[in-house]
DNA sequence: CAATCCGATTGCATTTTGCAATCAGTTGCA
DNA sequence: TGCAACTGATTGCAAAATGCAATCGGATTG
């Protein structure tokens, strides 16, 4: 699969490429969730996706370079999903996109959490969390010192908090 | 209109408000190309969008709150589209698509070399840009001295030295 | 050997899209 | 006055995409 090409223009293409509804909601599951299979991505997916669709995407975000797929050792059956570098790279517009949408959007405060720390880290954060997936998915050495904790653990922290913060104090 | 709400992640809501083919389209060509009228916004598209299509995204726009109709005083059937502040913050998340699709995706050198001069600009000039935005659709005082170029001037210039060096010395 | 899990595929109804034609009112010009 | 061009749309229709449930054959687990 090859996009449309309507135009040369940079937006226009990234559109082309993700201008739908579900294509960023994977990539965001497994750059975010670390979601690497399909049955991972269709259960845990907040929004729902169907399965028909999910194999759609799948397929078209390996063709357009986005996905590779692997045998998964350990199961016969079980497929592996990774990032590409083209993926990683989309994090700077993950960030942004979080950004925006909690200032504008009724955003729910515990899936907030996540967008609002990665804005506030900033481009050096996010480079220490591409550092990570490049690691995750591509299999090249991390540059960060073993002992610092993994940004997406950061954001699993914060995230449970907030849901236990929830829990234990619920809002009248 | 409001948006489905599969869930209140930040990304899926932003997603839900252009997650498609056209709706970035057409703010790209009012923050960049300028464009305040539904001709402008139709003969002018690149992509060539159906009249349908434009006037279906504009009410859509505008009931989330991303832009505003008033009448042209100068001809009594004219209607004039701003961009709201909401939209107005978009300019990062459009510099990020730009700098992604630059690098990624089949660009056209005289259409990316605006998403260039944005990307090596960063912050500082794209806050410039959303000043002049903000000037231009909702009439707020600017803080850039009048004596310094518009960014829009500058992409414009960009643009055209671009397509006049193409021309003078065709490839091959 | 039965239940469950694996990554999908199929069928079908609904919705969205792309495209061309068309609309009624406004303007500019002869 | 008459008429062509232009304004922001709307309509009809075919094609494509989507949502949803059921199902597939093979692999694994208990």
């Amino acid at each position: 699969m090859s996009i449309d090409r309507r135009s040369g223009c940079p937006i226009n293409l990234s559109l082309e490429v993700f201008g739908d509804r579900w294509s960023l909601i994977i990539l965001r599951d497994m750059i975010f969730g670390g979601k690497r299979h399909f049955r991972e991505l269709l259960n845990s997916s907040l929004e729902g996706i169907a399965s028909n669709i999910l194999a759609d995407r799948l397929k078209r975000l390996m063709e357009l370079g986005l996905l590779t797929k692997a045998d998964d050792p350990s199961h016969k059956q079980k497929a592996i999903y990774s990032l590409t570098e083209m993926a990683i790279t989309l994090v700077p517009i993950m960030a942004q996109l979080g950004a925006w949408g909690r200032v504008w959007l009724p955003v729910t405060e515990e899936l907030s959490i996540r967008a609002e720390l990665l804005e506030k880290g900033g481009p050096p954060l996010w480079e220490q969390f591409m550092d990570e997936l490049r690691h995750e998915h591509l299999g090249l050495p991390s540059k960060t010192p073993p002992d610092t904790p993994t940004v997406r653990q950061q954001l699993r922290a914060a995230y449970e908090e907030v849901v236990a913060r929830k829990a234990e104090a619920p809002s009248v």
